[in-house]
DNA sequence: CCAAAAGTGTTGGGCTTACACCCATGT
DNA sequence: ACATGGGTGTAAGCCCAACACTTTTGG
């Protein structure tokens, strides 16, 4: 009774890669890396890299992340999305990547190189760069998957810090889905979902102060 | 400049599971077989098995369903839903697996042994039989993965033959989503979207005959 | 006092839900 | 004639989209 994988068993070689988002400068950013190495080398790319033996498809994806990137902070939301094993997408061999999709908070746009990764920054997520690999492909689709989650699950308040302005969470929706929205429906939509509540408080800035909002505590995100 | 694999990178099993429905009895169904080997011998199991080298996943995915379950006909939507890769799923080893959605149409119901599968036959998909490994968890998220598609894409038609009658067409959307509906606003419903054509013929039958319908030339089901 | 951004209500149309009886056919 | 399933309309509530001016602060 041996319990090992049958002889026909494809081998093949195991990646994650991850579609990071984050907020900055009121637009919808994708974290990208330059390549060190071969295939590819110098291009853009979404970070991402080889599962380890014995390691969670998750957990590679976020290992991928924080070391790629520099980014050591927990993504807000991180779930796998798609997964590409198209015969000659990578050019050393059968790689089936499962792709993931990120959410990062506000303020997480310091990035820095390492491991593989020359160079790491935030570009518009509408308007990429060229990319390696099929990995333009993996950003539409992971654009996709993100504006349904937006209003499907409440992802957009994973973009934010704790506290935020109804204008700032507009600015995640407008972001995230590309059109521009009205803004007084907007807040009877959000309110009356109930899962905001005012914090009180006021940030100061130019113009009228915003009232500050946290999510509220029965808020649930549903699981899938 | 070698283009090999590097050496970290991890090689796995790659395979896929079928997840196939179909409406039978009024009821939703889905294809299960009997395994022949271990692991899991006699077991229940979703249809499935290893990609062949140089095979595409949703080839692999056809070719499992065809080959597992005397199932020759073409599934009439067959798409990648989510990928299982959980380190212990598979007691052989790291087996990693791509899931499918399949789609056959009415009067696919005669299915046959074949491969690696002592039998295989029609299981109440809301009310399965134990299964093997993890497909039960594989079988939940196809239903609501379908139950997403059902009305988004327009998926109900794909388990209909090519003429069909409202009362069937409102029976595959009360079996996927699995509750009663009214049936004056499922009709104003489903004909207001202009993707029914009466095809002006009746089906007899016990009771007043139906009118027939078949899908408006015009109709797209989304990419996604 | 001016610039800048925040905040605030109403109306109309479309969509969804609830609900009960008559119709056409086969036996 | 009766049993079986097919077919039909209306009214109420809810949600969404469109739309412009006032308020609060800093400079």
């Amino acid at each position: 009774m041996t319990l090992d994988l049958p002889p026909e068993a494809l081998q093949v070689g195991l990646a994650v890669d991850v579609v990071a988002f984050a907020m900055h400068a009121d637009e919808l950013q994708v974290l990208l890396i330059e390549r060190r190495s071969l295939p590819h080398a110098r291009d853009w790319a979404l970070p991402g890299g080889f599962v380890h033996p014995g390691e969670e498809l998750n957990h590679a994806a976020l290992r991928e992340l924080q070391t790629e990137t520099s980014v050591h902070l927990e993504p807000r939301h991180l779930e796998q999305f798609y997964t590409f094993g198209e015969v000659n997408r990578d050019p050393r061999g059968r790689v089936v990547s499962v792709a993931h999709l990120a959410v990062l908070p506000h303020g997480t746009v310091q990035v820095a190189a390492g491991g593989d990764t020359l160079r790491a920054g935030w570009y518009p997520a509408h308007q990429p760069p060229p990319l390696a690999f099929d990995h333009h492909a993996i950003l539409q689709r992971a654009l996709l998957r993100l504006q349904i989650r937006l209003e499907y699950a409440n992802l957009a308040l994973e973009f934010l810090p704790d506290t935020f302005t109804l204008p700032e969470l507009q600015a995640v929706y407008e972001a995230v889905l590309n059109r521009k929205m009205d803004k007084r429906n907007f807040r009877k939509r959000l309110l009356s979902q109930g899962m905001l509540t005012a914090s009180g408080e006021r940030r100061s800035g130019v113009g009228r102060p915003a009232q500050l909002y946290r999510r509220a505590k029965n808020v649930k995100t549903p699981a899938l």
